[in-house]
DNA sequence: ATAGTCGCTGTTAACGATACCAAACAGGCG
DNA sequence: CGCCTGTTTGGTATCGTTAACAGCGACTAT
């Protein structure tokens, strides 16, 4: 098998140096139009195909953006990252993913695994990591920015918002409609700042209101459906149950809502629920169900849109630090309607 | 702002040659154990962090498997992708993850870019690329793995199912349940394979149970749980309707049935409704409906373990194509139980 | 004692592109 | 015709690591 052509290969065909012929490769550079003409249908020809290895060691940019997320198999965060690839992918951005599976320490070592390949930017999910973690951050030298949460002391640009007060306006919202005892449905939160800081806000906005409330925690996130069944049947089976389940997310919820229609109980009519994401599900379900909406594609298009304008923008690099404050939508639906 | 440290300063500072720092760095390579230490330590101190990219080059090892698949939003390539990472990862092989959005242009463009980065392998979802695509992966010299179908000429490897047999034994489980009378829900298919398998697979069976059965088109994919309810929308405004409804996704099943309840419609007594993905909703729902579960994980899993073999394996990598066969699982629920 | 083996460390020269600088060339103008 | 400006091209050194090989001391076997 013979070794795959290089730019001298292509150099020689061409009857140029391989100065030029990389310089036919980029789009800014400088070269006679005929001349790249041509150097590009020889490399085609000879199957050439460019080396970014070499081209990221010399020029020390290697087009990367790094991005960790708690977990791939979320609506969510895919929604995030599919907004960054959309900023991204017209500047010549790659993202680098990796996923951390709501574990700090697990972002720790991520997080240094993707600052070797040298990335030109990294994008992490919330603002809790470990000290090395930051400290890795702060170093790196490129710009970072945290997305979901927005951190007390951010280590760099922050897009995100109040996981806390955005569950508060959903209590809010259901002592409203006159529910007076809540439970709210969450996973372990360890790792999950997201939804610690949820249960903080609905435990905060319930005692502010003076309404009745507890808590189920159903292991480790992510929560899901399985779980939401769970809960509510054990919310149901309880001999004084509540008014409205607010579940840390809108999978959770439907799984709630599910087990109230395999008992015949009636939403909103016997119980309201409540759910956190603004997921497709939330609806369509029957009877569709209020949730919270963050925007998680908007999230990723802005934390995007700035690192482009940082690293692709010219000259107005020092716009110091950006903190982006996305405003979850309350989206309200029949599932915590006010009784007649 | 001070440069950052590079081997040769953290050999300096320990007092050994940039070779014996480097080797401190692997796994394998023989270090004193003292020596070791005290070079990670070091190190650490003064913030070195490993550079790849001269590693890579040198080395002509990038450590990364390229992925393609056409959406991130798809909870089954999600799967599938979370099965290659967990298969990958204990292996320092780096997923580096592009979307082609159903669309085989936009994976010429995508596999081109990938393979500038120099993968050692590439994993790709299904069997029909363009022809320069199909070009680009033979003449990579990396292993290539096809995935979700078994296509008729392989490039490579491959790790998938008959799409168009799995939906057939689905149509055959309808007739069982005494369906005469069905409507297949899909998108259009000019990019989605998969989803036209599937649709093939189904009139294939029909005509071969002389089952009457029609076919409803709706837009680009990924068909999302609103396309699922305005295709039911439609089934049910249609004066002579069917007996079962199968959707080329989970997600549309789920929006047919939701479209069902809203109307009062009863499934499976009036109308019988099918998905396709194995996906929790079709488990959680009420009824819970059928569905085919194509071990999304699983096939990241076994595609991501044959890489690994392949690469890391040690001598025995002449094992010539491997073609592996998933089976999909027909998982049936109370939507499509047979009348009484 | 001597050769052979093993474990560890050092030296040199790449990997393949591009930054940087210099030179060749074309065209415009007095 | 010569001078100047701007565009296109070429030469050289280099990015930071590691493959390949050599060297050195310690230990074992004969």
């Amino acid at each position: 098998m013979p070794k795959p052509p290089k730019m001298a290969d292509i150099a020689k065909a061409a009857g140029v140096s391989p100065m030029t012929v990389s310089r036919a490769f980029r789009r800014d550079a400088s070269v006679g139009e005929k001349t790249r003409e041509k150097i590009l249908q020889i490399a085609e020809e000879l199957g050439y195909v460019f080396d970014s290895t070499a081209s990221n060691l010399r020029s020390q940019r290697t087009g990367f953006v790094a991005v960790t997320i708690p977990s791939l198999n979320n609506a969510n965060f895919a929604d995030t990252v599919r907004g960054l690839n959309e900023a991204l992918q017209s500047h010549d951005l790659q993202l680098l993913l990796g996923y951390t599976d709501y574990n700090v320490e697990a972002e720790e070592r991520l997080v240094e695994q993707l600052l070797r390949r040298r990335p030109e930017a990294i994008v992490v999910t919330g603002g809790r990591h470990t000290e090395r973690c930051r400290r890795l951050l702060q170093n790196a030298g490129i710009p970072v920015v945290e997305t979901w949460d927005i951190p007390e002391a951010p280590i760099g640009h922050a897009v995100g918002f109040s996981n806390a007060d955005a569950m508060a306006q959903m209590v809010e919202h259901l002592h409203g409609s006159g529910a007076r005892r809540m439970a709210f449905v969450g996973g372990d939160d360890r790792g999950d700042t997201r939804g610690a800081d949820r249960r903080r806000g609905f435990v905060a906005a319930a005692r502010r209101l003076g309404v009745d409330h507890r808590l189920l925690a159903l292991g480790p996130p992510p929560v899901s459906m399985r779980e939401g069944c769970k809960a509510m049947a054990e919310i149901l089976d309880d001999p004084d149950p509540v008014d409205a389940v607010i579940c840390v997310s809108d999978l959770a919820a439907f799984g709630a809502l599910s087990e109230c229609q395999r008992r015949n109980v009636r939403v909103p009519e016997d119980i309201m629920i409540a759910g956190f994401g603004g997921f497709d599900i939330a609806e369509i379900a029957v009877p569709a169900f209020s949730t919270i909406d963050a925007h998680s594609f908007e999230i990723g298009m802005q934390a995007g849109t700035l690192l482009a304008s940082l690293l692709r923008g010219g000259g107005d690099l020092d716009r110091g630090r950006v903190i982006q404050r996305i405003r979850p939508t309350l989206k309200i639906s029949r599932s915590t309607a006010a009784r007649g």
